[in-house]
This record gives structure tokens, C-alpha cells and sequence, in this order.
DNA sequence: CTGTTAGCGCCTTCAA
DNA sequence: TTGAAGGCGCTAACAG
């Protein structure tokens, strides 16, 4: 049915033990010998069996990519990017690097993690804000710790910095100063009455925007804790969140989201409500996905560099670059003032 | 080192093949065994050995699912759907459902059938629009077909049917439908002098909806040709495109985008030259992704069930669903009259 | 219901 | 530079 070594090898007329080595390169061949092998394998169509090989050689060339919600540009972009840089290895065994989609189901991540474990997987990125539940987060490290044990190589991507030494490298994005970032941009403008919209509760990526939010308010003397609405990443959210805020604080000026996506549902509520953006009520985002910057005002917000930090990830993974000095970086972000951030009426 | 199979019958003394069973699911244990069995499965922390796993029963639980580019939503939604399907299959063994990001490269798109060939992959999912070059569809063609050859189950999701019976299930988006529709409408408004941004001209998709586009002048008499551009399916694509329409008929009053993303950069180019949307120049999209609705003015655009398509992508390419007749169902899009169309001035 | 017995297809010493 | 041989960890008959 579907050709195997040996059969490439008979064809040939050379043992499978030659075949396999022409078939990975690391091992001296003759050049004729070669010739004749690589015809075999056209001829036959010889496809290498995966799973036989990674059982013989203890190793698999998977790399898995673990996304919160892939229908979110956020996270298509770095597993893209990633992916893209992982295609462009040389030398080595072409690596199948595959985006494993949790939906932010902790389940779910934790389910792949296993499946990846099962695969003996190369190597393994995990994207995006972890779930600040204890029980998760220790049977996570665990997983990452047993992965790393059998010789899969771990990169967190937009996620803090995990305890232990399992992790080959970290990229951890600035979320607290760009948070901080933000606020201060508003305090400047004038503002004094900010609505918060922030993400899910009990992700990382919402903590630290939110607790940058609050430093910068705290410098400044202001305590809004009752202006703060938590809700999903999407634009739903966005809209609903707003509402709310209006309710407990008709002088609204200002609004900041948990991401860009958000803030375009803010932004539409408060069209919904008559109220002009940034004449009426500021609005900021955070990630500047592509569509912000056409947005209508365009959106201020605060640019992470998605795509860099994803193929950065990608090189790590497979070692093709040397791990941050303590296995550590800071991604940092960078404000994008824009169209939908004004001072406020009085001001 | 890793525990396995056998060290796991050890320990529960059974024998490797009761372990086997009892992780299969799939023949009868007694239940005080299997106790045990998954008491000492775990006590060692026992995770199976996918490769040996797969090698010995000869099929795997890996399911690839092919996209342009997982940066765009098109494809973000359509992927995650299919892997929240697939995930949500009961009964069987887990499958490792994995995206697979080609980024539009023919060659990625090759290195990845092979990839998953290799894997001896249990299904496959391709989306999107496929290039129209004959030589890289018979060499996509013919690698399907040794993938069915080889078991795999073979689902098309937003791409047209392929000759053969090596495609399990085609789900085939109606482009060319939408394409008339919005067309009709435009026409039926009182356009006359619309331009067409097309996506890059060697896709099936870009070809279909331009076809259904033609196909709606040509019923009204009009012959546009001249104002048709191609570009990719990105922002920078419909802003330059629209620049380029706008010299070539200064006097248009719509235009029709290849996606919404390209219609939002449309609508930039023209709030850039100072032409409002839609009083001046109306404009349309295709798909109806999440931000489309919220875009000022809100797009109108033809809806494409992309959530729904790929689940049920995902649920054929397990078998969790009867393939439809002949093996082909067409996806009909839906016209979404929004802000962003009206009458031309003069009408 | 459970154990025994062969491989699955490949890689990797070890010899030649 | 090449071949021979054993085994990677698991599953699938076949007995019992």
C-alpha cells in the first residue's frame, strides 16, 4: 500500500539503515549512492512515516502554539508570526508548527498541553494572559515542567514569567506600562471622570492594564474604583460596559478599554447614545490591532509589536536565537495618540 | 525516565494489553481493574506515547486545518470553529486538532499536506480560496488524493470542489451569488459608475465574486472593466486601490471591496480626500467580520456564515456529521444593507 | 475478561 | 562508507 523504508531501500538496492541516512542528512552518504536513494523515493513517492520515526528517535518536529481565541487578531498575528519564523529554519528537519485554539477554556489549554505531551512535542509556545485561578496555574506549571523534563523546549509569549526553570524564555509584554501609559496620557488631556473596561477578571493581561491604570490614577490623586466594569475581550463587551459606566457616571470623559476590539464597542455605544467621540467622551484602546488606525476617529491607543514578539517566539522555540539574559524580556509597548483621545469640553 | 505502557502494568500488575484497553476505552475491563490501572496510570504521571501509539494501531488522532492567513479573521473564525468542533467530539479518542498557517505560499501549503502525510493525519481541513495556477492545484490535487489514499479524510471549507472523489466534503461559499448581490443593489440605488477592488488575481474567490460583480453590470448594460483593481486582501490594499479608482473616474460613486477588511481601507482613502461615505461615494464589503457592523458608517456587506461553516467543517471531517449529496453543499452569503451604501447624489 | 505473542516502520549502535 | 540487528512503546489478533 503506501511505500515504507524498506521498500525505498530494496528499490535502491541498499540497506533501509542507508536510506534512513540519506533521508536525515546527518551522516556521511555517498554521493552515488545518494543519487540512487533520492531516485527510489521519487519513484515511490515515499512519504516518511511520522509517528514510526519519532518513536525510533525518541524526538518529534512539532511545535505547538497555544492561542486564547484565535478568531482575535491579537493572537493570529503572534501565532502567525511565529509559525512564519518556525517554516523559515534551515538545516534542521522541517518542523510542523500547528496553533492549538483553547477558546480560553482552561480544559482546553490544558487539554493540548497533554496532547502536545503525548506528541513528544519539540517544542511548545503558550500566548497570551494566563488564568489567575491557583489551581490552573499550578496544574499548568506542572504540565510545563513535565514537558520540559522530556526535552520539549517552553516559550511563554505575552504571559509573565512563570516560577521554576521549565521555561526556555519569556517575552513579556509591559501591560502595567501601558496601563500606566494610557492613564497618564488622559490625566494630561484634563480628564478626571475615566471609565475602565476591563477584561476577564481572573486573566493576567486584565490585572496588570488594570493595575497600570490605577497607578497612574493614584499619581494623580484620583481613586475611580467604582468606574471600573469588567467584561470579555470583544466588542459586546465594549458596548455593554459602557452603558453601564454611563449609568454610574453621567460626566463621563474618558473611556479605556482592555483592548482595541473593546474600545470599538465603546465607541459605538456612545454613538448609540449621541454622544460624539472625542468631543464628548475620550476612548483608548491597547494592542493597535491593523483596524484601529482606520477607525472613525482612529483609535489612541497602545501599539504592542505583535508580530516581532510572535516570530521572536518561533526563533526561541527552536533555539535558532539565545534566550534574554535570564530567560526574560520585557516587550514594551508604545502610545499611539490619535484622533479619539481629546481634552475634555471644559478644559 | 518517562513512564510507560509497561511500567504502568507493572505497577497495577495486569498486563501491557489490559493498560492498552483500559486507556482505549474501547473493550471490556473489569471494573476493579481498570481501577487500578488508572490508579497507578495516575501515580506515575503517565502519559501515552503518541508515535508508538500511532504506529502500532496505524492512524492517528492529528487533524490538520489549512488557512491563508491566520491573521485575518476570515480564516481565525472559520479555524476556531472547526477546532471547537472537533474538540467537542465525545466517544473517541481526543483528536489534535492544529491550524496550519500557509500565509498564501504555495509551497508552505505543500510542505504542510506533507507534513500532515507524514503524520499519517486522521483529516484535513483546507479553507479558503485556492490559487488558480494549474500547475500548484494538480500538485495540491494529487497530494489529497495519496492523503485519501492513505485514509485521511479530506474536507474543503470556502473553496471550490475539486475533481475526484478523494474530498470527503466540500463546502463551497457562494462568491459568486454574493458578488451579483451586491452588484444588483448597488445598481438598484442608481449607481452607474462603480469601481471594483478585487483580491490578488490568482484566487478562486477574488475570480468568483468578481465574476458575480460583472455579472450584475452586465444585466444593467454596464461594462466596468476599467475600473476594476486587483490588490491583496488587506487595509493598505483597498486605501491604494481606491486612490487609483478615484484617477481613473473621478466621478464614481461606489465602490465594491473584495473583503471588508479592503472596503475599510477604501473608506479611509476617501474620508482622506475629503469624499464623505456614503453621500459621495457608497461603499461595500464581503464577509461581514465582527468589526464591519461597528465601522462608521456601519458596512454594508454580504454575511458569510463563517462560524457555522467551519464548525461544521470540523464535524465532517470527523464523520460526526453524513457528508451532503454529491459531497458538495454551497454556502449562500447574505446581504447586510447598511450605512454605508445609498443613492448616489444625483438619484 | 485477561495474558501472550508478534509486529508497526524507523533509527542507531556495532561490525565489517 | 555501508549492512545487520535490536529495540523504541504500543496495539491487535489469538488464545485461554
Amino acid at each position: 500500500m503506501t511505500a515504507t523504508l524498506a521498500d525505498v531501500a530494496a528499490r535502491a538496492r541498499v540497506s533501509p539503515a542507508t536510506v534512513s541516512r540519506v533521508l536525515n542528512g546527518n551522516y556521511p552518504v555517498a554521493a552515488a549512492t545518494r543519487e540512487r536513494v533520492l531516485r527510489a523515493v521519487d519513484e515511490l513517492d515515499y512519504v516518511l512515516n511520522g509517528p514510526a520515526s519519532s518513536l525510533a528517535a525518541a524526538t518529534s518536529d512539532l511545535v505547538g502554539i497555544l492561542v486564547n481565541d484565535i478568531a482575535d487578531p491579537f493572537f493570529g498575528i503572534m501565532a502567525g508570526a511565529a509559525q512564519a519564523a518556525i517554516g523559515e529554519e534551515r538545516g534542521a528537519r522541517e518542523k510542523l508548527s500547528v496553533i492549538c485554539n483553547t477558546g480560553g477554556s482552561p480544559e482546553r489549554e490544558l487539554t493540548y498541553l497533554t496532547l502536545l505531551q503525548r506528541q513528544r512535542a519539540a517544542a511548545v509556545i503558550v500566548t497570551g494572559g494566563a488564568l489567575e485561578d491557583p489551581k490552573h496555574a499550578a496544574a499548568v506549571g506542572a504540565k510545563l515542567a513535565r514537558l520540559a523534563d522530556a526535552g520539549t523546549r517552553i516559550v511563554l509569549c505575552g504571559r509573565p514569567p512563570l516560577p521554576g526553570d521549565s521555561v526556555t524564555a519569556t517575552l513579556a509584554f509591559d501591560n502595567r506600562g501601558g496601563g500606566r501609559c494610557l492613564a497618564d496620557h488622559l490625566i494630561g488631556l484634563g480628564h478626571r471622570r475615566i471609565g475602565y473596561i476591563a477584561g476577564p477578571a481572573e486573566r493576567t493581561t486584565t490585572r496588570h492594564r488594570l493595575e497600570g491604570h490605577r497607578s497612574g490614577l493614584a499619581a494623580a490623586g484620583l481613586r475611580l474604583d467604582h468606574l471600573v466594569v469588567h467584561g470579555s475581550y470583544d466588542r459586546r463587551s465594549g458596548y455593554d460596559a459602557t452603558l453601564e459606566l454611563l449609568r454610574r457616571e453621567p460626566e463621563l470623559t474618558a473611556v479605556v478599554a482592555a483592548n482595541d476590539t473593546v474600545a470599538l464597542g465603546a465607541c459605538a455605544a456612545l454613538r448609540d447614545r449621541g454622544l460624539s467621540v472625542p468631543d464628548d467622551v475620550s476612548v483608548a484602546g491597547f494592542v493597535d490591532l491593523p483596524f484601529s488606525a482606520d477607525a472613525v476617529p482612529a483609535l489612541t491607543t497602545v501599539r504592542l509589536p505583535l508580530y516581532e514578539a510572535g516570530a521572536r517566539a518561533g526563533r526561541l522555540a527552536l533555539g535558532m536565537e539565545p534566550a534574554p539574559p535570564g530567560g526574560i524580556a520585557t516587550v514594551h509597548g508604545e502610545l499611539m495618540v490619535r484622533g479619539s483621545t481629546a481634552a475634555p469640553r471644559g478644559a
